[in-house]
RNA sequence: GGGCCGCUAGCUCAGUUGGCAGAGCACUGGACUUUUAAUCCAGGUGUGCCGGGUUCGAGCCCCGGGCGGCUCACCA
């Protein structure tokens, strides 16, 4: 832990010098009845539209134009009686320009007395500098908000990972790529709800707090309601409600939001985290795989310009047709020889035993195959790759396939060794529904914490039938990792969750 | 949760065998009316993450703790 970082941030006590020095500063401005917090500034132009406006503009030449500007002073260059200053907007960077004598000695003293991380607004004639600079002549300016704390350096900007997610206040001011990574967040999930909105989907809300967590295998949070004296959980996946909807007649339905897991934390996972998942009446888990196929690859194409991206060095190719394999067919070519559920189960424990997985009393042959797949496929994955036909075992929500009884049908979306997405036909029939929650709920006795409960409205909900129905999930931060070339998921959100910082 | 690594000035980082705690940027003072990592001259940066221990002497060695990164396990 920095020193600084110990101190009372509101506190008045033990700050460094350059703190000292910029209250000083505060004080003196008082003195002079300079408002350092201002009501509000008329702003004219965005800085990105001056430039493209003023783009042509000769080296040299001044515009008849009259701006005014606003942002964070991030660079202030002194010259004498007449200065240099760079300043930041929600859309760039612009060169403001001081001098003596376009302000008068009085308020050009000002200028040279502002701080680096101080708000102002500035007005004045646009112009090129001789180094060809789009820059506003300053005739005026107004500090609207004096900054108390210095900014990082300027070449190196803030690299200290844990400051740059503790403050991504700062962060964002100093490092211009968390910014252009956050708008490719923002364009991404933009461009999924436009996608899905013009297929015809609806998009609703269903609940965050839950009365069983259900739609996923995790462990939930928990919090409790005072008024109904009840334990409610943060739900892990919206999917049980998704479905009540599609019964209710709705057909196509989504919902873009927040999923909480009460799991570990590493470079793919956060405790809260963004799923799509959406629904859609009528269709089958083939259907869906070409949905996704071409929703994918062309909102890449629109983002990145190419279905083609660079991944960690790698390239990653979403040009349709992905690759599509079943799992039984990947693990079997993995081991080198044909596995299936006609094997015996202590055939199947052997043969995971001499593949270092550390296998629980309660698993059956489905599970053991599903982890080894995860153990010897999913890691090898990079090619984005549709794996198709996951065991019953491990399925609690999806319909049984039509050619064996054994699996379901339901694949999975892996690029780069992780899933991005999960999807099935779902399971309609309410009575098998009822006895897959009765096994899961037998896992649970054993001890198993992920294991599914058993929701009854849920399954009111089902006699009362639903059509046959598609459903897929997708993880909206993971695929920003991809779109965005970020190692760790927390580069993708803008407030990861951290231990708490002792101050 | 396990293993490995890191924590030194506001920021980015050096620091020898255990022997006066440093550099660049930022900051302060001065010069400078077209710079953009502005330049030139001068100057002060400090709870060395916290707490113990060893030692004449600890940023450095030992023990305990904190936070972070990577990784393994778990998970999406």
């Amino acid at each position: 832990m920095k020193g600084e970082e110990r101190l009372d941030p509101c506190g008045e006590e033990d700050l460094n010098e350059l703190m000292r020095q910029r209250r000083v500063k505060l004080e003196k401005l008082k003195e002079r009845n300079i408002q350092p917090y201002a009501l509000k500034f008329n702003r004219t132009d965005l800085i990105v539209n001056l430039r493209q406006r003023f783009q042509n503009l000769q080296q040299g030449e001044e515009s008849d134009y009259s701006t005014s500007v606003a942002g964070r002073l991030l660079a202030l260059r002194l010259h004498g009686k007449a200065s240099f200053a760079d300043i930041l907007d929600s859309s760039g960077k612009i060169q403001l320009f001081a001098s003596a004598d376009q302000l008068g000695l009085e308020d050009y003293e000002f200028f040279t007395t502002l701080d680096i991380g101080d708000w102002i607004g500035a007005s004045g004639k646009i112009f090129k500098t001789r180094r060809g600079e789009l820059t506003v002549k300053v005739e005026s300016f107004q500090l609207l908000s004096k900054a108390l704390r210095p900014l990082p350096e300027k070449w190196h900007g803030l690299r200290d990972v844990e400051t740059r997610y503790r403050q991504r206040y700062v962060d964002l001011i100093v490092n211009p790529e968390v910014r252009e990574k956050l708008m490719i967040r923002v364009d991404t999930i933009h461009a999924l709800r436009d996608y899905l909105d013009r297929q015809g989907f609806v998009e609703v809300e269903t609940p965050m707090l839950q009365l069983i967590p259900g739609g996923a295998t995790a462990r939930p949070f928990v919090t409790y309601h005072n008024a109904l004296d009840t334990n409610l959980y943060l739900r892990i996946a919206p999917e049980l409600f998704l479905k009540r909807c599609i019964i209710g007649g709705l057909e196509k339905v989504y919902e873009i939001n927040r999923n909480f897991r009460n799991e570990g934390v590493s470079y793919k996972h956060n405790p809260e985290f963004t799923m799509l998942e959406f629904y859609w009446a009528y269709v089958d888990y083939l259907d869906l795989m070409d949905f996704l196929e071409e929703m994918l690859s062309s909102i890449i194409a629109d983002l990145r310009g190419s279905t083609v991206i660079e991944y960690q060095g790698q390239k990653l190719d979403f040009t349709p047709p992905w690759k599509r394999i079943t799992l039984l067919n990947a693990v079997s070519q993995a081991l080198g020889r044909e596995i299936g559920f006609y094997m015996e189960l202590d055939e199947l424990r052997r043969i995971a035993e001499e593949n270092d997985i550390q296998l629980e009393k309660n698993w059956g042959k489905g599970k053991i195959i599903t982890e080894l797949f995860e153990r010897l496929v999913e890691m090898n994955l990079w090619q984005p790759t549709l794996v198709m036909d996951y065991p019953k075992e491990v399925s609690p929500l999806a319909r049984t396939h039509r050619n064996d009884p054994n699996l379901t049908e339901r694949f999975e979306l892996i690029v780069a060794n992780r899933e991005i997405a999960n999807a099935f036909s779902e399971l309609i029939d309410p009575l098998e529904q009822k006895s897959r929650f009765e096994q899961q709920a037998a896992q649970w006795e054993a001890g198993d914490e992920e294991a599914h409960r058993i929701d009854t409205d849920f399954l009111r909900a089902l006699e009362y039938g639903m059509p046959p129905t598609g459903g897929l999930g997708l993880g909206v931060d993971r695929l920003v990792m991809l779109l965005t070339d970020s190692h760790s998921i927390r580069e993708v959100i803008l407030f990861p969750h951290l231990r708490p910082e002792a101050f």
